[in-house]
DNA sequence: CGTGAGACCTGGACG
DNA sequence: CCGTCCAGGTCTCAC
């Protein structure tokens, strides 16, 4: 469906991701009753995360929000990495997520993309990721939840 | 029952007074179908103070809203100071709330209460408090009533 | 439309 | 080392 590489906001305290309203809009329609809904998706691993998915008024965006920290913490996601959504249409719909260290051109941290490189870059670096074709990651999903 | 030091927290804008689960369950029990209710108590100079009392699921602790603000508002509550719930039996029962200044010794905030005077004064310590015992001031309360 | 109040979330601390 | 508690934030909605 779509990446974004992250910003220093969506891997810090702020505990949210903000998915651009283009793909949000196209991919995780919000029903106008919904407060907000919880999306499964499933990593390399198999493993499943859970994350509260919702719009924010007061910034006029989507967010994942409750389960998004964890993620960040778990794979050890920094500012310029690459967080992937997909859709896998196998017996049945999947959403799965993956991700990918931010290209070696774009080294952030410090006083954030120097001169050449803003965000992130092609492609996919090289191979350090942990384990994975082309430098991504993935899993796959189980069906949205409607929230309360 | 219980008294409890107030946290800056507890004092200040989120309006709310987090109850220890431990006194809370023994002193405050919540029928599971209530979402909270109100419980009524009485203060020293004989004022009724009706609070919200309701659990909250995700943080997993029980709380004081709706009122509660008044109370530290009238009362001139800062952090450090203790608030006193006491069950009172006479031909009826009673529930009263008090408070007392924190003790000299902890001195939190950076300066304040500077050399002018700042808040309430004090009482406290001896004597000049807004008249109970001991440093205490008390109310009575009435029967838990039950919310929707 | 600004502000206050309440429900939800998360991280640090502790047992 | 992991589960629980709760102080401290964020967001949202009612007024």
């Amino acid at each position: 469906m779509f990446e974004k590489p992250l910003t220093p906001s969506d891997v810090g305290k702020l505990n949210r991701l903000v998915i651009p309203k283009q793909h949000a809009e196209k991919y995780f329609p919000l029903g106008g009753g919904d407060s907000g809904l919880l999306l499964s998706f499933e990593d390399e691993s198999g493993k499943s995360w859970r994350f509260r998915y919702s719009y924010w008024n007061s910034s006029q965006s989507y967010v994942l929000t409750k389960g998004w920290s964890r993620y960040v913490k778990e794979k050890r996601l920094d500012a310029g990495d690459v967080v992937l959504f997909e859709r896998r249409r196998s017996h049945t719909d999947r959403l799965f997520i993956g991700w990918r260290r931010r290209s070696a051109a774009a080294t952030p941290s410090a006083h954030d993309s120097g001169p050449g490189a803003a965000q992130v870059s092609g492609g996919a670096g090289e191979s350090s990721g942990s384990g994975s074709a082309g430098g991504w990651t993935r899993m796959f999903y189980s069906a949205p939840h409607h929230n309360k």
